[in-house]
DNA sequence: TATATTTTGTTGCACAAGCAAATATTGCAC
DNA sequence: GTGCAATATTTGCTTGTGCAACAAAATATA
């Protein structure tokens, strides 16, 4: 057992603690959002997404990106939502392959309600996190990431 | 916007960059190890959970919550794996409603073969997701995590 | 212009996931 | 001991996912 094996199990512990704290993440907002905004975690992901972007546009591949999700899986995603009235499909103009989605009124306004209902719950499930030994570590280390911002 | 608003954005800029390494380790892992082991990421992480575990024996609960997943998704996991001769059921003696499960011979050889592929699909997307700048600080953090080990 | 290649998005299909209900076993109250 | 709540695992059902095959539009090549 050399230098060399030690990285490659602390890469392999850093992993299982980072799979860990996403799945208990990701179950409770499931949990939170489905239940009070009827969103699951990927929906609200998209809805997200398309807030935080300039024109309030974006293509299905930038979606597919933003989501971790196959290109089959966000044509069904997008349209979901689109039955849904929460965002609308618009073509493209310059290239007709392209198709642009659009939040619609009725996708912000369901956001707006969504988004704090998300950001409790994140706020929960890491304090949660925080108390167990293993996951400790990750939690404190999240919000240094991104501290300037 | 005050320092609490502040601290919700930096909560929520964390967590989606937990969850885009995730996602881009996850896929990796998946390719990888599908293609040269014919295993998905949860079904190593049963096998490895259990080879790890000092009398190499699970209860389906603890299986459950090392790869967080449900009961019902664990059952099927567990049945496909010993379909395969990978692993066997015990039945629990002192608690005859629990169910032990335990590595095969069969199951530790593929793990075995398994594991470098597993290690080196990590070290390749870490270091693919260290030239990604928004994944870069986090990158860098998970290894720190569990640095004396 | 004609045609091959690449890019973008959608569909058919098979499979794995979660939820709720069913079953089996344990522990506790009386 | 009998009844009853809690725990552990499995099964039925529905839904979301990825892969591979596809169609349509753009781009490159000749």
């Amino acid at each position: 057992m050399g230098i060399k094996d030690d990285a490659v199990e602390v890469r392999a512990q850093g992993w299982r603690t980072l799979a860990a704290l996403h799945g208990l993440i990701e179950a409770e907002l499931e949990r939170s959002l489905q239940g009070q905004a009827r969103l699951s975690v990927v929906e609200y992901t998209v809805l997200d997404a398309l807030s935080r972007q300039d024109g309030w546009h974006m293509r299905m591949q930038q979606l597919a990106r933003a989501t971790a999700l196959s290109a089959s899986a966000t044509t069904r995603l997008v349209n979901r939502l689109e039955d849904r009235g929460l965002l609308t499909r618009i073509l493209c103009a310059d290239d007709r392959r392209g198709i642009y989605t659009e939040l619609t009124d009725s996708g912000s306004k369901l956001l707006a309600e969504a988004r704090p209902v998300h950001d409790a719950a994140l706020e929960r499930t890491l304090a949660e996190a925080q108390q167990v030994p293993e996951l400790a570590p990750l939690v404190d280390a999240l919000p240094r990431l991104h501290a300037g911002v």
